[in-house]
DNA sequence: CTTTAATCGTTACAAATTTCACGATTTAAC
DNA sequence: GTTAAATCGTGAAATTTGTAACGATTAAAG
């Protein structure tokens, strides 16, 4: 099997949340057409992608759509399980807490950690939060391999430096600020202002 | 002035944010090297990027910090003003409200609105919540030409809706669906699971 | 005032990504 | 059973994006 870019790899995420979708309303079958349509993409694009899973479809019929769901989830989440930990439980961090993953079987988020004593002990969708301090025993206990930084952007490096001090492999970051991680280590930035901004500039005649 | 990709742009406003930290720090001058070692690209990609807004840049001294930002700023964010309706004044929806945004000079959030009777009313970080009835004439009365969806999934297509009918021209869509707009809309989706799922599978081999 | 070292800006090149074109396959209609 | 219509899968072309190479410029040192 040839190797997969990362566009594809998060095109194929939204497959499987759209085909997720379909399932729900009883949809047996799928062309790339439809799902173009849906997802606002090519249907050449959505057809190329799936050819990195093998053939599936069928001419004339489409794709078998818990077929294609599963040889994609096969595909992207290779692993059986993957653990996670979060960093802030305020507003983002609780969102998160309450965000519908996709293949929520396989993700887990093991725990979460804030600094602020008020929220220690408490339970939040079924996540227990500790404080900040228990974080590098409680990451090396519960054998998590990811980290969510969803703290404010002045205390994120900090978080960061436990993180990788504590072994996780990578970090997503919704805090405003580039984090400096072992050569090794992978950090995937998700800046809500930024995200917006380019919308913003999208709209805009250049 | 050529065209510019989308790439560029979002990149610019990540110079953007650098160069706001580096101005708290009371750092004049910066090389693309340095920008470089902070954001994690490259220092030729930077100074393409960078070649964009006009040259600005002294050799042997790197870029003036304050002017660089305001070149780019202005060459970003051309427009005085942009106003901006929110969608869901649950805990993403507050957090969205609370993020420190890029330029929150230009960018003004002048309106959010919940279904939820308990908010409406209220105030969060200085923007007045509504309950969801009132939209349409709030967002007429104000102005606003964007819009942020942050509700369940179950009702964004609703709000998507309401929104186009208003006239909102793009929307930022934090909602784990697909929606349909008018042709002629903007949308540009953020899904926080897609965002993270695609760092989780950055960090298996393959 | 000349040399040196750092850094910018740009042109040419390479790699990645998307789009196109089209043959192959399958179902359904006649 | 032949034909027609829809749809898949894919190799090649086109486009976009990123990288490398290098001359040009500037400040500082001698």
């Amino acid at each position: 099997m040839k190797r997969i870019s990362g566009r594809t790899i998060t095109r194929a995420l939204l497959y499987i949340r759209t085909l997720e979708g379909l399932l729900k309303n009883k949809k047996d079958f799928v062309s790339s057409g439809e799902l173009a349509r849906i997802t606002g993409l090519t249907d050449v694009q959505i057809r190329k992608d799936i050819s990195s899973v093998g053939p599936v479809g069928t001419p004339r019929v489409g794709y078998d759509v818990r077929e294609l769901r599963n040889k994609l989830e096969n595909f992207v989440l290779q692993k059986k399980e993957i653990r996670v930990v979060l960093f802030g439980v305020g507003n983002l961090g609780t969102a998160i807490l309450k965000y519908p993953w996709i293949r929520k079987g396989k993700l887990k988020i093991v725990a979460a950690f804030d600094a602020s004593g008020t929220k220690a002990g408490k339970t939040v969708n079924g996540v227990s939060v500790y404080a900040a301090e228990k974080a590098p025993e409680v990451i090396k206990k519960s054998k998590a391999e990811l980290g969510i930084v969803a703290v404010p952007e002045d205390c994120a490096q900090d978080v960061a430096d436990i993180m990788a001090k504590a072994g996780l492999q990578g970090i997503a970051n919704f805090a405003p600020v580039s984090l400096k991680v072992p050569k090794h280590g992978v950090v995937r930035n998700i800046d809500l202002s930024i995200e917006f901004l380019s919308l913003f500039c999208d709209t805009q005649v250049r």
